[in-house]
DNA sequence: CACTAGATTTTCT
DNA sequence: GAAAATCTAGTGG
């Protein structure tokens, strides 16, 4: 039944997605250990209409997973030192994909402590590289699907219905940052930064 | 605290 | 060859 909403969500366009992520479990069972957390941060990216999608351009080797079926997984490599998880979004043949930027870690904390290196707990996953550094995620993922995996799971969760929802512009990019494509759970201390929509 | 620079590799120009 | 959907350590108030 759980599956059956979250599959449902997955063919939605890929704003709605990246809202319906949140408040979500994620899941991963690397290398004999598993780990998992509540999703609190999620970026859309539209490669037809956004300038800073990896598909912007054109269909690629690398960016070839944001053209499969939703609930692909797309795991890139960056900054020489990070992977990057996101979830694959709208039809077939159209590159988009939700990029999930922070959990709240929920299980499995002492393997996310050893991997990260930290026994902080704020700080473990507040951020696309160190998410995927706390859950072990790299390319091994790559092009795994969120429904059938047996390294990768997406759970929805019950309190699903009363989250109150902020928006901002993305981080990090340097074109189409006027696009509010940022989506994260207001005032949840998990968020990488700026957790909240007070304005100053 | 706030801010700056360096790490390090994949990918496309 | 340069830039990249980032993070950390280091410096200076």
């Amino acid at each position: 039944m759980a599956e059956n909403s979250l599959k449902k969500l997955l063919m939605k366009p890929t704003l709605e997605v990246a809202r319906g992520l949140l408040g979500c479990t994620l899941t991963t069972r690397v290398g004999g250990r598993e780990t998992s957390g509540i999703i609190v941060e999620t970026e859309a990216y539209h490669g037809d209409i956004d300038e800073a999608s990896h598909c912007y351009r054109k269909r690629t080797a690398r960016n070839e997973a944001m053209f499969g079926r939703p609930g692909t997984v797309y795991v890139y490599f960056i900054y020489g030192m990070h992977y990057c998880l996101n979830i694959v979004t709208e039809a077939e043949d159209t590159g988009a994909a939700v990029l999930i930027r922070a959990i709240e870690p929920s299980s499995g904390i002492d393997v996310m402590q050893r991997r990260r290196h930290s026994r902080k707990l704020e700080g473990l996953a507040n951020g696309p590289g160190k998410l995927c550094k706390a859950l072990g995620i790299d390319k091994k993922l790559l092009g795994e699907h969120i429904l059938e995996s047996q390294s990768i799971a997406i759970e929805m969760s019950r309190q699903f219905r009363a989250i109150d929802i902020g928006c901002s512009s993305r981080i990090g990019i340097s074109r189409a940052q006027d696009l509010p494509w940022r989506f994260f759970i207001n005032g949840n201390k998990w968020v990488s930064c700026c957790g909240s929509s007070r304005q100053s």
